[in-house]
DNA sequence: CCAAAGTAGTTGATGAATCAACTATCGTCG
DNA sequence: CGACGATAGTTGATTCATCAACTACTTTGG
């Protein structure tokens, strides 16, 4: 078992790569799997009975918690760690529905703030006890203190290793 | 700060959510944005040179442990945690690239197996050493070994309390 | 042995993510 | 001032993911 095996050839050129051991590979790849089922079965309880999508709940809170309930366009990309095009698109399809508006930055004519709407706010607040809920019940409950303690303290080393890292986002 | 804010209200109904402390969101928010970075920087480094996307990736290493290099498209399903749907348009798209090749189960006339075929092994040959510096550098050496393994059991019974849980990737 | 229910996989339409190219504005420094 | 490079955001084409509907085969059980 190895996300990292394909060995069977130590010769060829000067390679000199580290593999993983097999502790590592296994704590790989229960991290690949324990990702991938918690983003999807957090997915499942947004599509079932909230007004909004994982990634359109996490934009709101951001501006929820902002001065004015507004943020630029940039720094909202910054915070959700999301592309400019991708922030344009999902802003494009909430200002829509009328969760958000764009008004421009008063300083700067190049800049675009997003701002949180009476009904952006009413569907945070709705959405946000089925949201809390089953993050608990994945994630947090799922854990004890200490280990959820420790999956924070490493992911924000991982988060550091990250960024900028080859193409961030924005780049 | 809280990914899981939207207080403001502590009448309505009868809600009774358990909302994060904040020790609790911040760990929550370093795990939202650790795997965001982590995921876009290794796809990132995919894209830079290596030949297949990170999901071929994933799916060529199944198969590639698999005895005959072959497994049927529900098991690969199974251990990559997608849906049949997207496995069979993934399946479809390496298969064009010569990466794989579709044939039929021997004792059931309803099952595909899916195989990796030389040039298949070969792209996995040519990705391992790039993906598993970049798995190295942004995961593993990024973490104390302690803080790796911690992870790993954690994520494990994050993938447990998440599986089945609300619409399984292929209900 | 047949009908009903379950399992395996595909399909095609719809919606979302990505990428490169583009417009417009701002900052700076010669 | 004026040109040049950086910054802010958008656009549209392409690629990928998701969903519901569908075909085909297998299993159960009557």
């Amino acid at each position: 078992m190895g996300a990292t095996t394909a060995r069977e050839r130590d010769d060829e050129g000067g390679a000199d790569v580290r593999w993983l051991d097999e502790e590592q590979q296994w704590a790989w790849r229960r991290f690949l799997e324990g990702t991938s089922r918690f983003f999807e079965a957090l997915g499942d309880a947004h599509d079932e009975g909230l007004p909004v999508t994982l990634g359109e709940y996490h934009l709101l809170v951001q501006l929820s918690e902002a001065p004015g309930r507004t943020l630029r366009m940039s720094a909202l990309a910054e915070f959700l760690a999301l592309s400019r095009s991708r922030l344009t698109h999902t802003v494009d399809r909430m200002e829509r529905r009328g969760l958000v508006v764009r008004t421009p930055v008063p300083g700067d004519r190049r800049g675009v703030n997003c701002v949180m709407t009476d009904a952006g706010y009413a569907a945070l607040v709705d959405a946000a006890p089925g949201h809390v809920t089953a993050v608990r019940r994945l994630l947090v409950d799922a854990l004890t203190d200490e280990e959820f303690a420790t999956l924070g303290r490493a992911m924000a080393k991982v988060a550091e290793a990250s960024r900028g890292s080859a193409g961030a986002s924005s780049a």
